[in-house]
DNA sequence: CCTGCGATATATCATCCTGATATGTTGTGG
DNA sequence: CCACAACATATCAGGATGATATATCGCAGG
């Protein structure tokens, strides 16, 4: 999947809004951001920190390369590049957070919305939910429609991983309900934590 | 994903193996196989046909409606080009169900290997389970460190995210070693039905 | 002590895939 | 009888990836 360019540069905005970062550490950031664990190459970060350095929505922090007088371990590094955003790039970011299109039903543009939460409004965040929910129903009832249609003509094998993956789509719509309902009554910061520590799993 | 070249040819393969087909239903049912509905460009099967076509696996079967008209010229119909596999592809195919190799633990090696296991032996389709079971335990482990290492540093919405992940990881084990115990105790083909018709889910 | 390895860090590029687009045919509901 | 959707083949600009190159740093083990 080709990564929208909206997508992409408006979760560097985000991460950015937290701390100046260099390339390495921000890809790795988005990689946790953008879906889970999508790693992007440099050859598409790289052009994006263009991009948004000519719309100069970001800019460079030049790191001391010299070491001021004390001579401690962390000097005469290899020039970092570090990047931080601007009050233009706030002001943008903080209107993509609360303008949800319809980007944000998309796998990677709904991972995106959903890191940045906790600066989107209440309202939004319910639009952003109940879009993504409807974008996922669409697709349970393609599996369905699936599942029932070739029952008779897929071997076993194949109708088990289309059960699988239509199971694993309603597990998905189930978990947005649970996320809608907290947004409803209340800011979600105490879900019922769900036991992070899982259950066994036999060898 | 780029999709690995081998996985891509083979899945062809298996496809025609069945019965001919023109390009447009192979590209229908290659979505179905490769991974569930992920559908490849024209790009993509074009090319790869023209090389199982140079390695002589598969051969075109002209299908000519032949219009014996005297309009003008280059007016003919166009010509719908039905792919059929020769023997020597059938031998191929037959090889590589019955070879898993590294390829066979990941997403669309294993969706593939998965489509055709009624034309693998039995001892083989073990091991391919139990080598995408041992793949997805990775993954899993993976998660789990994240989930935890990262539970105080990111905020709910994200850490939501990411114990769903987990979950979503934790159920495919499971779904891997019923798979797995069929398939030791007897051959599959009367799973428990799991309900083709999913509870309610309430609007 | 110093050697090698893995992580940190930046950058480029060939290769190849996707999504858009073009063109034309068949079938069907209004 | 027309419009519109599905069928069918094909190309290509644009862009993402994975490989690769370069260089520093921390550290485990010989």
């Amino acid at each position: 999947m080709p990564m929208r360019h909206d997508v992409l540069e408006f979760a560097v905005l985000g991460v950015l809004s937290d701390s100046p970062l260099h390339g390495y550490e921000l890809r790795k950031r988005l990689a946790v951001v953008l879906g889970p664990f999508r790693a992007l190459s440099y050859g598409s970060l790289y052009p994006c920190l263009r991009r948004l350095q000519a719309r100069r929505l970001i800019e460079e922090l030049a790191v001391t390369p010299a070491t001021e007088s004390t001579a401690p371990p962390l000097s005469a590094r290899r020039a970092r590049v570090v990047y931080a955003i601007t009050a233009d790039g706030k002001e943008e970011f903080a209107t993509w957070a609360n303008s949800p299109g319809p980007e944000a039903w998309e796998d990677e543009g709904f991972a995106a919305h959903l890191a940045f939460f906790s600066r989107t409004e209440e309202r939004v965040r319910l639009r952003i939910l109940e879009g993504r929910r409807s974008r996922l129903e669409e697709r349970v009832e393609a599996l369905r429609d699936s599942v029932v249609r070739g029952r008779a003509k897929v071997d076993a094998y194949t109708l088990t991983l289309q059960q699988h993956g239509l199971d694993g789509a309603e597990r998905e719509v189930r978990w947005l309900n649970e996320l809608i309902q907290n947004e409803q009554s209340s800011t979600p910061q105490s879900r019922p934590a769900q036991a992070i520590t899982t259950p066994e799993e036999q060898a």
